[in-house]
DNA sequence: GGAAAAGCATACGGTAGCGTATGGAAAATA
DNA sequence: TATTTTCCATACGCTACCGTATGCTTTTCC
């Protein structure tokens, strides 16, 4: 039931015969399942996130799953916790270093979450966002993760040559409009978005 | 089980004694559901609509549910059908008439939604956005909803005397950011986000 | 190569939820 | 007042879940 405490460093892929074909199939560790678990949160939102459900995905079933998780909340634990990690990491990817041109980077942040591209990175970012409403877990990490980009985007306007609160409310305006946006259903309000969304990237990056 | 084809116009109260006290309650119609539904719609989204807790609710069992609807998707549908003629006449009474007054008109916009005020009608335009990430059919009512309130902030825009391009990504950028900002944890960001409101709102409307 | 551990399958009990069937009480109607 | 019609309660079958118990198979380690 438990098995954190003991993890050997390595492990092997192993072949096994389920029903029809023969499965390549590789031990599962609490990693892949949090992995596929992203994939259906994306796709599904965490009313999707039924043990049984993961488990067919993964070709087992859930013995299994009980077997590196003691139960449903643990996983949706990891799935937090890993959710943080990957957006602290990619904000301090996307914001760091290039002394000058931080304009460019903001007019960029924009850009990775504009619908189009990073599709299932908005998607999991709405889950998480809708989950946090229900949950304060969730609540928490989406709390931790707003304040860090926040932070981090602020510190681009700042050094960019504005006041610190109009820094601030140039990020707080960045995300939520962000944000904002892969929320709503505009498309046909203008046959041009493309020029729609440079207008809105400039109203809130440009003086 | 149907109906819907013909219908009394008036409904009296009436009074039943069940289990500890007696409880005045008045004959339930599809109204009164839908009214009950929109509350846990608010507080527990979509998926804690569920037909024997809305009963447990109204006091009855579901036997009265699927006496006044067909089956779950019935409700689901009168709900939407309901929040789209509510947004309607809502947007309409908010951005009409006072000629002059446009920019004031946008703010009040703004306002309406602001966190602080009207949280149970920003808790029900997050559930049913939620809602139409999974289901076709909210995602329609959303849509609608969206291009009609996107026109009508438009058109105060180019009243005020924007030209149309401009107008509509001030729009686009308002009711993102609106919507955006009710997604966000940002409460511990700054001391004052009274004023950080005050600026965003001036960015997004004022030329 | 044999014991121990890891990894998973299967079977079980329990809850929650949807929709149906049927009967009974209350209200409307004749 | 008698009879419909309206409205609701109760009981049922069914499915989808969660979590546990138990045993089987594969891997690991000595």
């Amino acid at each position: 039931m438990e098995n954190k405490t003991v993890k050997p460093p390595e492990k092997t892929p192993r072949l096994r015969a389920t029903g029809k074909a023969a499965v390549t199939r590789t031990q599962l560790d609490p990693e892949r399942w949090v992995d596929t678990a992203i994939d259906v949160l994306a796709k599904e939102g965490v009313a999707g996130l039924r043990v049984e459900v993961l488990a067919k995905r993964c070709g087992v079933t859930k013995g299994s799953f009980y077997w590196h998780f003691k139960d449903r909340q643990a996983l949706l634990d990891a799935i937090l916790e890993r959710w943080r990690e990957g957006r602290i990491r990619d904000i301090e990817k996307t914001t760091s270093g290039l002394a000058g041109r931080e304009l460019e980077q903001l007019h960029y942040v924009i850009e990775v979450y504009g619908a189009s591209r990073n599709r299932k990175g908005m998607s999991i970012e709405l889950a998480v966002r809708d989950w946090a409403r229900h949950d304060t877990r969730a609540a928490a990490i989406v709390e931790s993760v707003d304040l860090y980009r926040l932070e981090c985007t602020r510190r681009l306007f700042v050094t960019a040559g504005m006041s610190d609160a109009e820094a601030k409310s140039r990020s707080l305006l960045l995300y939520a409009c962000v944000f904002g946006l892969s929320l709503m259903h505009y498309a046909p309000f203008d046959d041009n978005l493309g020029d729609l969304k440079q207008r809105i990237a400039e109203r809130i990056i440009s003086s």
